[in-house]
DNA sequence: ATTAACCTGTGACTATAGTCACATAATCTG
DNA sequence: CAGATTATGTGACTATAGTCACAGGTTAAT
C-alpha cells in the first residue's frame, strides 16, 4: 500500500503498535484517491470513517448564509474526521473537502470497532486518537478565546506554519475569523516593524 | 455519601453502569468541601483528578499579564478537570478555582486507572468522559470561530443559561472575550429592540 | 448600620475590523 | 499563449469594540 510505511509510523507515534496489530487492522483500511473539491464528509451525513492523509490536504468548513467559514486544515500524516459525528453517530454539522488531489487511507468505523474488541492495542489506538484530537481542539479553542486576530496569526506562524505555506490568504482569513483585507493589513503592519 | 444518588445517575447518563461497578469504583472516590477561592487545580500542577460537582460552581481561567481570562464555568452534576493534563501527565496551563463554597467528589486518577483495568464498564466510562468533554470543547470552539460577540451571548442564553443566571456580567464578559462595557452595551442594544 | 469592595451603566474618545470599490498580480484552463 | 478566473493590496468610509473616567447600586463583613 502506498502510505503503508508512513501510516505504521504514525500509529506508532500514538501508542505502541505491533506488526500483528497492524495485520489485524488491514480489513478496516482502504486506500482512496480524491480529486480537488471531492467531499470527504458532507454536512448532514454521519461520519463513518477516519481519513489518514497520505498526500494532499483538505479543510473542514461551515456554510452559513452562503458564506464559507473554514474551521480546520488537515495535511499529510494527520487524521481528518469529525470525532463528534464519528463517536456519537449523529449527523455532521460541517463539511470536509479536498483542497488538492489527495491520497487517503480510510479507517471504516464498523470494522474498526469489531477489531478493537479483539485487540487491546487497536482499542488503545482509538483512545489515543480521541485524546489527540481533543487536545488539538482544546488548544485551538484557547487560541480563539484568548488571542486577538494578530496574535492568532502569530500562533499559525509558530505552531502551524504549514497552513500559511500552502493555504491562500483569503482561506486563512476565513479560518482566523477576520476578513482578507484585515489580514492583508495586519501583515503590512508587521512588515514595517 | 452526600452526592451519591446524583453521581450514580450522572454516571449512568454517560454509559451503562451497574451497582457492582459503582461499588468497585468507591476506592477511587473522595468527597471534599471547598471554600470560595480554593483552587481545584493550579497552573503548573499536573491534574491528577476529575472533580464531579455535587454543589456550587467553579471556573477555569488563564492569567495573562496580570489579566484574568475565564475559559469555562462548571456547575452541579458536571465534571471539572483539565483533560489534557489529566490524560498526558503534562503540567496544566490554566487554573480551576471555586467561585462559591463547593462540595465535589474527587476521582483519583491512579486508582481510577487501576480499576479500569479490571472493569470493562469503568473503562468505558473513562472513554465516555473524554468523548463528552471533547464534544463540548468542539462545540465551544465553533462558537468562537463562527460567531460575533452578540451571537456568542445568544449562544449562552440558549445553550448555557445557567452561566448567565449565576455568573456576574464582568466574569461572563471575560469568558466571551469582550470587555464588560461592551457586553453591557450589547445588552442595552438588544433591550431596545 | 457603616464602611469597603465589587458590580453595572454610560459618556467621550480612540483603535481596530468590516464594507465597498477598484487596480493589479498570479494562476488556471482550453 | 490568451482570456478568464481567482487572489491580493489598498484607499475611503462605516461599524464595532476597547479605553478611560466617573457615578450610582449592590453585596458582604465587622
Amino acid at each position: 500500500m502506498l502510505g503503508e510505511k508512513n501510516l505504521l509510523n504514525f500509529l506508532r507515534s500514538l501508542t505502541s503498535f505491533s506488526e500483528e496489530s497492524y495485520a489485524l487492522l488491514q480489513p478496516a483500511l482502504e486506500e482512496r484517491e480524491l480529486k480537488k473539491n471531492d467531499f470527504l464528509l458532507k454536512e448532514g451525513e454521519v461520519c463513518s470513517s477516519l481519513f489518514y492523509i497520505v498526500d494532499g490536504y483538505c479543510k473542514s468548513y461551515y456554510e452559513i448564509d452562503g458564506e464559507i467559514k473554514n474551521t480546520g486544515f488537515f495535511f499529510e500524516n494527520e487524521i481528518a474526521t469529525n470525532i463528534q459525528s464519528f463517536g456519537s453517530g449523529e449527523k455532521s454539522k460541517f463539511n470536509i473537502i479536498a483542497c488538492e488531489t489527495m491520497t487517503v487511507v480510510l479507517f471504516a468505523k464498523e470494522k474498526l470497532f469489531e477489531i478493537a474488541k479483539q485487540s487491546q492495542e487497536v482499542e488503545a489506538l482509538g483512545r489515543s486518537c480521541i485524546r489527540l484530537y481533543a487536545t488539538k481542539q482544546e488548544e485551538l479553542l484557547t487560541v480563539f478565546q484568548l488571542y486577538s486576530a494578530q496574535e492568532r496569526l502569530e500562533y499559525l506562524e509558530n505552531k502551524r506554519p504549514e497552513i500559511l505555506k500552502r493555504v491562500s490568504l483569503s482561506q486563512v482569513a476565513s479560518f482566523l475569523g477576520v476578513k482578507r483585507e484585515t489580514l492583508s493589513r495586519i501583515r503590512r503592519r508587521r512588515m514595517s516593524r
